[in-house]
DNA sequence: ATTGTATACCAAAACGTTTTGGGAGTCAAT
DNA sequence: ATTGACTCCCAAAACGTTTTGGTATACAAT
């Protein structure tokens, strides 16, 4: 049978009340009983009931977490990562993770309300925010604090960390620039995800910056995977006057868009440049390896659960807004235009 | 505030056993009262708390799920895939998925005792079964129900859904074998991996079917990375006489053998062929497409899932142990040996 | 008149904690 | 002797559900 504090209680001929004291340290116990309340404890075995508790005390030590899966075959290492570094992050500050996947949709917010109404979670980890994000309103109206990868349209405040992806961009265009690239097509998720606005928006001021104009037709729409990257890499390498450089805006786009130009027999790195964003672990071993962008997902995960746990605490942040430098790693997918 | 039973109660005249119990349909509540009850409730915003429900009903509708990561740059494409799975199904059956992340080692099995102790969770879903897994042992101790991805030693019985490793493998070395190779290695993840086990045998067996003998300088052992596929495809192109194809055991070491050899300006899939097993996502855009085995890892984590909901409810389960085949993909990384 | 059987309801117990509000004893200072 | 401060302890309430073990009424069958 379940041992609880009453077990206890009989064992040790104390009261329940000095029983859960003695367990929780309180200094109004003596440290006789304390003793003799922790030998007896563990000797029967006991474990706190957490419902018990969790009823009593009125929080979940939870956090939600809530992966926006697109289809079946999802399997973006961005969100290995990340969950990573949370679930670490999470367990090591003693709090659960409940995660829960929903296709982006109608759904997903239906997620949100059944964790918050069924006060399910202490508070939300979210990710991927969108222009108009109904997630951050629905948390928002709801009171329930979060914390977010990524930044929401500029009105709205919310804590969050956050890649300066306009930033990266331009250092990448800037990297493009300086090899003598000239045309430079982009391959941009929908600008609905804020990280994909500030990338593209990045890419074309770092266009302007190096006093090149920026060419409707070199920027088209993917979904992130590398489907679509090969598919937008296969239009703009069919243009009369294709790009000599493609900037990608995720790197699984930008495997999708080299396998693009191998297939037609084009040497990546020297007949066409070719660039990512994110630095998965795959950047490094992709033919030619990948050169992108760095993002540190598992500590971006990390801080965004620390961050989380402290407002849950009622405790004020150091930062409330964080926006990292995504620093340029150069490898062979980028090289010198040919003449 | 926070709308209870008792709020209904009053604000209906009835008393709170009846509300309880019109809320949750019983027969002995006239349909009169049902409505008021609900109209009522439905007007003041209740929603049950979760807690006082798993505290009387001791269970807690969660399965738990706990994620085993290889170091901070722990991005398995594997885990994303089952994931979704697994959540995607857990939530259409009315679940929570409760997960945790941690290394493998002494901290993992704390994770699982406080899960169970805390009984936090109804059942867990077990992923990548070691060959003396001590999460086994302590999961069948405790008499938790659990499903895993993966077999065990051959004495444990438990019900799993695994793919057919052994089978898979064979497929691979007759199909190098009848593209003429006759020096195959093989790059496989230490034997404390089941799978891992099961995958070498099969290229073990695979070579004696097609007549070839097992050459132990063929078979290195790797730790499920890129890098480690890197260094391991290395070695073995160091070696005098070196293999003309490499059979790597998942798909992510398959990806780093590939750079090891183009580092040394081998053609992939004519100077030498090499082959993975998993079939993510990657290895369709791959330089060159990785021959692979198809493992359909979302509808496991249905699957194992779905099991494990019939196992907590007491249902007995159609099948208790699956072994799916995994379907050979030929792509352009295998091909012909040069002669 | 009694018994049986539905139907519709309810008070109180139970789940296992934590917290509230207090009590009893000891010791020292007035 | 009284007061105050301190230490150590406890019974009971509270958290919000579900379940147990009833009751009261109406109606039909004996």
């Amino acid at each position: 049978m379940v041992v609880t504090l009453k077990d206890i209680a009989k064992e040790t001929g104390k009261s329940i009340t000095t029983v859960s004291r003695a367990l929780n340290d309180y200094d109004e116990v003596s440290s006789a009983t304390k003793e003799l309340v922790h030998r007896v404890a563990s000797e029967l075995g006991y474990t706190p009931n957490i419902f018990a508790q969790r009823l009593q005390k009125q929080n979940t030590d939870t956090i939600g977490l809530i992966i926006p899966t697109y289809g079946p075959r999802f399997s973006d290492p961005f969100f290995s990562e990340l969950l990573a570094g949370v679930g670490n992050r999470a367990a090591s500050l003693g709090y659960d993770l409940l995660v829960s996947t929903r296709a982006p949709g109608d759904y997903e917010i239906e997620a949100y309300c059944s964790m918050t109404q069924g006060r399910r979670v202490d508070g939300f980890v979210l990710v991927r925010t969108r222009r108009k994000d109904a997630r951050v309103e629905c948390l928002q109206k709801s009171g329930y604090p979060f914390v977010a990868f990524g930044r929401a349209e500029e009105n709205i405040n919310f804590p969050f960390v956050d890649e300066d992806g306009t930033y990266g961009m331009k250092t990448v265009v800037e990297h493009l620039a300086s090899l003598g690239h000239q045309r430079i097509a982009c391959i941009a998720p929908s600008s609905e995800l804020m990280f994909a606005h500030y990338r593209l928006q990045g890419f074309i001021e770092g266009l302007a910056e190096v006093g090149l104009e920026a060419d409707d037709s070199l920027i088209l729409i993917g979904d992130l995977t590398q489907r679509s990257g090969y598919e937008q890499a296969n239009k703009l390498l069919d243009l009369p006057s294709p790009p000599t450089a493609i900037a990608a805006c995720n790197d699984l786009m930008a495997f999708g868009a080299i396998s693009a130009a191998q297939e037609r027999g084009l040497v990546v790195g020297k007949d066409i440049s070719i660039t990512g964003f994110d630095n998965i672990p795959m950047a490094e071993y992709s033919h030619p390896p990948l050169t992108t962008l760095h993002q540190p997902l598992y500590q971006i995960g990390g801080m965004v659960c620390e961050m989380l746990i402290h407002l849950i605490r009622g405790e004020s942040l150091e930062r409330e807004q964080t926006l990292l430098k995504p620093e340029l790693i150069i490898r062979q997918s980028s090289g010198l235009l040919r003449s």
